[in-house]
DNA sequence: CTACCTCAGGTCAACGATTACCTACCTGAA
DNA sequence: TTCAGGTAGGTAATCGTTGACCTGAGGTAG
């Protein structure tokens, strides 16, 4: 029963020919003779033979992998992500390695080194804190998803987080809201710190007072939001509206507000989340849309790897749009609409 | 700048050993002195060499990692699953293979069958609908998560699902409700098969009618739960409770609920999700956690691949709990609770 | 003083496929 | 007739690492 790997020249004995013989046939090489190719491909199916993929990336020096980085899995954003790439990936005959990069302080460059061990024919990352100069003078491909990320000059694809949180502000303020709380992650992270530009620009644009003790830092994830939102609520003068600057801590938000009956305040989500239409109200927000972003990642990829041709470096922005479902809708109490 | 690859003679040469003695160091084998590991290991860093894994994998036979297949990633429930079993593989040293199962017929096969030509050291399978009879006389070590799968004879970790739906209803019959609609998927995946079969089970122990109309088959994701729960809503005898049989489909029933103001049908979801607690009625749940089995099959899967013990396949079962948050506490309109 | 053991290190082949380079043989044009 | 060119197929080296096996020096027990 021990069944001993069936290889090239096992093939090779049993049709009578040389192992590069059936190599090509395997590879559909076409310097092979109608009668041989089908002698070879009869012992390939009687004797069961597939490729050894390891030593055919040994070989080749590339294995036909691309390694794909995010911060965290479990989020439907990332994993969406990944579903979209890898169903690209078997569309281009390509295994896709997966990652989390956030676990702990330089991780992301070992999961990468790791892959990089494994010569993957390219990487995806959505970076999460890292410097990826490591990666300088690598020649694998690599195209960064949803940041920028610091140390390298690569293909990157994202959504203007600067300019749509200055949409969602102005958003607010055209109904009224001149109180604006702010729910955000770690300004250490590029993302973040885009949005809470934005934010901060657009109050100034508009000449709103930018209120500091309205800005909720350190949100990494719903809980958190969750307890900011619930201080939020205990102000001695509560804003009218808060933008929540990623669907993780928006659900937090919301969480808070409707077990504190305060649905009352205006609330806009940057990113979609399951259910956000069917709350009461719903919610409104910025339809930052995953598959779309990992789509254009992975074509990208796919052509650097090819390697046609050689190309600079390029930024893709993709452009977002408000989904107004009547949370961000909500005027203030002071406020008659003119609308 | 055309970085070629260092190997370990590439080291060897430069620290004037042999590539043996430099694969010894950086595998930490004791046969080395501590001033030829030393001068090793400053050659090793000055170099910036790295093992190929290709290399490594081909000589050994078996390649450091896993191969996961699940039917969707971007579902939060996989998604989880995924991203406990990286954490794990993680500390393992063992790399992620991802590929989703559900694409069209075949896939499963087609995308396993790839990554065993990548001679990965297991497989973590959350089976779709493939027959396994192909991975019989392979041996690599594969553990099976959320079902059974046909045609092997493999570890197994899931939940009762036919014992846990039962508990459901008995649940809904212990607030007076003797309507129960049920959402589920096709009948073909054996999780939907055995969670009707536990609802009608559940019927027969009470004494209840069954209802065929009742049953709403093929609720294949949230838009067809949603578009059902609206025919539910239509039907001239309303029933009383809804069971929806997977967390995907609860967000669709749920959905049809509020936008059709029929959140006095009571309703209980197979499989927690995302704001099932912040809705109004905050939903009630079988607490399905994927990562708890996703640990168990990781973990037994980490002890088959050591092959220390040569063990006959187990079936572990764990155990759900409900969680009354409101939506399945709610009584029928026309009967009086006693408790 | 010999026999045996351990330690540090080395040699060589093999893992399985592919690439670069040949060898016949055949065809057709000059 | 001869030679360029194409076709079918083969040979040998190589990708980078490791397992099996070997060697020589030194230690130790009898």
């Amino acid at each position: 029963m021990t069944r001993r790997t069936v290889r090239l020249s096992d093939v090779a004995d049993a049709a009578g020919t040389s192992a590069k013989t059936v190599s090509r046939v395997v590879n559909g090489d076409h310097r092979v003779s109608i009668e041989t190719r089908k002698r070879v491909q009869d012992e390939v199916d009687r004797l069961g033979y597939r490729v050894d993929l390891m030593a055919r990336s040994l070989r080749k020096g590339v294995d036909d992998t691309v390694g794909v980085v995010v911060p965290t899995i479990g989020d439907p954003f990332f994993a969406t992500m990944v579903e979209e790439i890898e169903g690209i990936a078997l569309e281009q005959n390509l295994e896709v390695f997966i990652a989390r990069g956030s676990r702990s302080l330089g991780i992301e460059q070992r999961v990468i080194e790791r892959m990089l061990a494994r010569r993957v024919a390219g990487l995806i990352i959505a970076p999460f804190m890292a410097d990826f100069t490591f990666l300088a003078n690598r020649n694998t491909p690599v195209v960064f998803l949803d940041r920028h990320a610091s140390g390298l000059d690569a293909d990157v694809v994202l959504v203007d987080d600067f300019a749509e949180s200055k949409k969602v502000v102005h958003h607010l303020a055209s109904y009224g809201h001149t109180r604006i709380a702010l729910i955000v992650d770690n300004l250490g992270v590029e993302t973040s710190r885009k949005r809470r530009d934005g934010y901060l620009a657009a109050h100034r644009e508009l000449g709103l007072p930018i209120d500091e003790s309205l800005e909720f830092r350190e949100c990494i994830n719903a809980e958190v939001a969750e307890a900011r939102t619930w201080e939020i609520l205990a102000l001695p003068e509560t804003p009218t509206a808060i933008f929540s600057t990623r669907s993780e801590t928006s659900l937090g938000v919301v969480r808070a507000q409707h077990h504190g009956n305060r649905t009352d305040i205006a609330m806009v989500s940057f990113g979609d989340f399951e259910a956000a239409d069917i709350l009461t109200p719903a919610i409104t927000v910025l339809d930052h849309n995953p598959r779309i972003l990992a789509r254009i990642a992975m074509e990208r990829l796919v052509v650097l790897m090819r390697g046609d041709e050689v190309c600079v470096p390029s930024e893709t922005i993709v452009p977002l749009h408000l989904i107004e479902r009547g949370s961000g809708e909500i005027t203030p109490p002071t406020v008659a609409v003119s609308a």
